[in-house]
RNA sequence: AGGCCAGUAGCUCAAUUGGUAGAGCAGCGGUCUCCAAAACCGCAGGUUGGGGGUUCGAUUCCCUCCUGGCCUG
C-alpha cells in the first residue's frame, strides 16, 4: 500500500522529514537516540508497548529520570498497567507527537523495538470495532470452559475465511476475529476487506528507516544476560513486588505480561526459584530478540547498519548520519520542510 | 580402600520381558491488521561416558576403565 505519488499530487507542500531507529533489544537503539539529541533539535519518540506503562521502569530499559529530563520522551509512562494499549492507540498517539514535532520545527526521531508498532504507523491498520473488555472476558472463560479446538468450530460457522487463516491452536487470534463479528456484526474477514481509511504517513512525512542489527548472536546474547543482571541489580525485584501489591494488576494484564515482569510475577508467587527466574526471563528476552529480527528481515527499504553489542555501530555511522541531518537544520535551529531525512 | 547408585540431545529426564532412542525446556527459522516484550507455527539436534565381550541384534546382559554422588572404614 503505497499511496506516495497521489499523496504528493493532493498535497504538493514539501514533506516533513522522520527517522525511524528500528532494531532488537540490547541492541543499542536508545544510547543512538541520545547521541543525536545532544546535537540535532529532534522530538523523540519511543515505540516501545512496555515503555508506555508507568511503573515500568527498571525491566522496561527506560531511560532514567535524568536522561529523561534532559530528553523528553513522547509516548513513555502514558498508561496505567491496569489499563491496556493498543498498536491502534500507538498509531494515533505516534501521529500526534510527530505532528507536534513538525510545529515546533524539530525532526521526530521514532525509536523503539515494538516493530507491530512501527508497521502500523507506516501501513495504516483497518477500520475495526477496538477490543471489548467484557467480552473478552466471556470469551476468555468460555476457551477455558470449552477448550480452543471449540472457539475454532465456532469460528469456522461465522466466518470460514478467517478460520482458515488462523491457526486452530491459537486461542489469541481466534478470540479477536469472534469478538469482531460480536461487537460488530461484521465478520473479520468482511473488515480485512475494507478499503484502509485514515491518515496516510506518507503524504506527510518523509522517512528514513535505519535498523540496528547485530552482527555476532552470541555477543547479543551475553548483552542480554549482562542487561538483565544489571536489571536485578538494579532493583526489579522490588518493583515487581511493588505492582504485585496493587489487587487490580494480574498476570493477565499486557504490562505484566511482558519479558521479565511476568517471570519475576511468578518468581514472587513462588513457583519458581531465583535461578529459574533469571533463566526464563534471559531466554524470553533472546527470543523477544530473534522475533524483532524477523521483522526487520522482511522490510524493504531499510537501512541496515551492523553493530556489535555492547560496543553500538561503526563512530562513522554516527557520524555520516549527523552530517546529513544537520543539512536539514536552518540557521535559526530548526528543521525545514523538505529537509532530507 | 571396599560396597552401592548413577552416567542417554546444550539442560532436565523417558525408552514395555535385549529389536540400532523420545519428550519438555533452550537453540534456529517463520507467521503477524486494536493484548505484539503477546499469541502461534515449523525445523534441527544424540557413534545412549570410553573400550571389550555375549547375541542375528544391545541404552537394556557380562567384564573393564573413567567421572559424579551416597554408604562403610
Amino acid at each position: 500500500m503505497d499511496l506516495r505519488a497521489d499523496s504528493v499530487r493532493a498535497a504538493p507542500q514539501a514533506r516533513w522529514p522522520a527517522l525511524f531507529i528500528m532494531g532488537p533489544t540490547a541492541s543499542g537503539k536508545t544510547e543512538l537516540a541520545l547521541a543525536l539529541a545532544e546535537r540535532l533539535p529532534i522530538s523523540l519518540i519511543s515505540v516501545d508497548s512496555t515503555q508506555v506503562y508507568r511503573g515500568l521502569d527498571i525491566g522496561s530499559a527506560k531511560p532514567d529520570a535524568v536522561l529523561r529530563e534532559r530528553h523528553p520522551h513522547a509516548l513513555v509512562d502514558i498508561r496505567d498497567p491496569a489499563d491496556p494499549y493498543s498498536a491502534a492507540d500507538f498509531r494515533d498517539d505516534a501521529l500526534a507527537a510527530m505532528d507536534a514535532a513538525r510545529s515546533a520545527g524539530r525532526l521526530p526521531v521514532l525509536v523503539g523495538g515494538t516493530m507491530l508498532y512501527f508497521r502500523v504507523l507506516e501501513q495504516g491498520i483497518a477500520s475495526m470495532p477496538p477490543s471489548d473488555p467484557a467480552v473478552r472476558a466471556a470469551l476468555d472463560a468460555r476457551q477455558a470452559r470449552d477448550g480452543v479446538a471449540a472457539l475454532h468450530a465456532a469460528l469456522a460457522q461465522v466466518d470460514p475465511e478467517a478460520a482458515r487463516r488462523i491457526d486452530p491452536g491459537n486461542p489469541q487470534r481466534i478470540k479477536r476475529a469472534l469478538e469482531v463479528h460480536e461487537v460488530s456484526g461484521r465478520t473479520l474477514s468482511w473488515w480485512w476487506a475494507q478499503p484502509a481509511v485514515g491518515r496516510d504517513l506518507h503524504a506527510d512525512f518523509e522517512l528514513r528507516r535505519v535498523a540496528l542489527e547485530p552482527t555476532d548472536r552470541a555477543a547479543l546474547h551475553q548483552a542480554v544476560a549482562r542487561r538483565f543482571d544489571a536489571m536485578l541489580a538494579a532493583g526489579l525485584i522490588e518493583e515487581v513486588r511493588g505492582l504485585r501489591g496493587r489487587p487490580e494488576l494480574h498476570p493477565g494484564l499486557p504490562a505484566i505480561r511482558s519479558v521479565g515482569y511476568r517471570q519475576v510475577w511468578s518468581h514472587l508467587d513462588g513457583e519458581t526459584t531465583a535461578e529459574e527466574m533469571r533463566e526464563r526471563s534471559v531466554a524470553a528476552t533472546r527470543q523477544l530478540a530473534r522475533r524483532q529480527l524477523t521483522w526487520l528481515r522482511s522490510w524493504d527499504g531499510v537501512e541496515r547498519v551492523g553493530v556489535l553489542p555492547g560496543k553500538g555501530p561503526a563512530p562513522g555511522f554516527l557520524t555520516a548520519l549527523l552530517r546529513s541531518l544537520e543539512s536539514g537544520v536552518a540557521p535559526g535551529g530548526q528543521f525545514v520542510a523538505g529537509a532530507p531525512p
